[in-house]
DNA sequence: TCTGAAAAAGAATTCGG
DNA sequence: CCGAATTCTTTTTCAGA
C-alpha cells in the first residue's frame, strides 16, 4: 500500500467504472502494474466492493430519516437483525453504545410509508421504544471513507 | 424505466464493475440493449455514480458514530457547511427537523482521534452543543436504495 | 517491481433488418 | 430489439531494466 494505491482507490470512488488504461494514464504508471495493484486491492480485501448509487429522487424516495430502537433483551436480537436485513427501506443498521440499542437509517417514499415501516418495526418482537428523526435535506453524502495520503508500509 | 431497467440497477448495485456483456447475459437482452439502456440510465441521472467502497479497517478506521450538532444562528450555516465538506471523516451530513440541526456521520481511527474531529468541531464558529452516539458494531450497510420491482411507466 | 511491445481475448459500437 | 461485423479496449505474456 502506497501513494500509487491511494490514486488508484481514489480513481475508483469518483467513478469506480474507470478503465485500467484510463487509471494507468492519470497515474503515469503502466498498464500491467495497475492492474496487478487493482487485483491485490481487491483480493486484498481493500476494496470492498463497487456499487452503482441510484438517486433516491428518480424512485420517489424522497424521505431520509434516523430512528433509534430500543430492545427488550439479547434474546430478540437474532430476530430484529433477520427484520432489518429484510426491509429494502432501512439502507443501515448500527448496533449502539449508549441509551439506544439501534440506529438506523430509512430512506423511503414520504411520512405516510415511514409510517407504515414504523409500524412493521413496532410489531417486531421485543422493540420496546422507538425514536424517528426526520432529515429535511442532505448536504453531505459519502459512500466511501478516503484514504488519507500515504507514505508508509 | 421498466423490470429489465431495475434488473441493470440491481446487478450494477452489486457490482458496478461488471461488462454490459454479463449484463446481457444474466437478463437475456442483447448486448446493444442493454448498452442503450444502461445510457439512458446515466443520462437520466437514474444511476448517480459509482463508487468503489474502500473498507474502513484496513485503514484503520475502526469507529463509527453518529454526532448531532446545534448551530446558535442560520446565519454560521455556510461556514459550518464548508466544514463538512472539507473533513473526510465527516461522510455524511443531513439537516435535521428538530431538537438538534444536523446530524453527522463518523468513521474515524480511534477515540483520540475522535476527540481531535470534536474539537475541530466545537470550534466552528456557531457550533453551540453537540451530541455523540459511538457505534459498537455495523449491522446493515447499504449504500444505495434498492428499487422496487416495477410493473409501471 | 516496473516497462514496453506484441499477441490474444474480450467488449462495445454500429448498423441493416 | 436482434445479430453480425467492425472497432476499440483490455488482458496476458515476456524480455529487459
Amino acid at each position: 500500500m502506497d501513494t500509487l494505491d491511494v490514486k488508484i482507490l481514489k480513481l475508483l470512488q469518483q467513478n469506480a467504472r474507470v478503465t485500467v488504461s484510463e487509471i494507468a494514464s492519470q497515474i503515469n504508471l503502466s498498464v500491467p502494474a495497475v492492474s496487478d495493484r487493482l487485483k491485490k486491492l481487491e483480493a486484498g480485501g481493500i476494496i470492498d466492493k463497487y456499487v452503482a448509487i441510484v438517486n433516491p429522487a428518480r424512485f420517489q424516495k424522497e424521505l431520509t430519516a434516523i430512528m433509534f430502537i430500543s430492545l427488550e433483551r439479547p434474546k430478540f436480537t437474532e430476530q430484529f437483525v433477520e427484520f432489518v436485513q429484510r426491509e429494502d427501506e432501512i439502507l443501515e443498521c448500527h448496533y449502539l453504545a449508549g441509551d439506544y440499542d439501534y440506529a438506523l437509517k430509512i430512506i423511503t417514499r414520504s411520512a405516510a410509508t415511514l409510517e407504515r415501516l414504523l409500524n412493521r418495526i413496532k410489531s417486531v418482537p421485543g422493540v420496546q421504544k422507538t425514536r424517528t428523526i426526520v432529515a429535511l435535506s442532505t448536504v453531505k453524502n459519502n459512500h466511501s471513507i478516503i484514504p488519507e495520503d500515504y507514505s508508509g508500509e
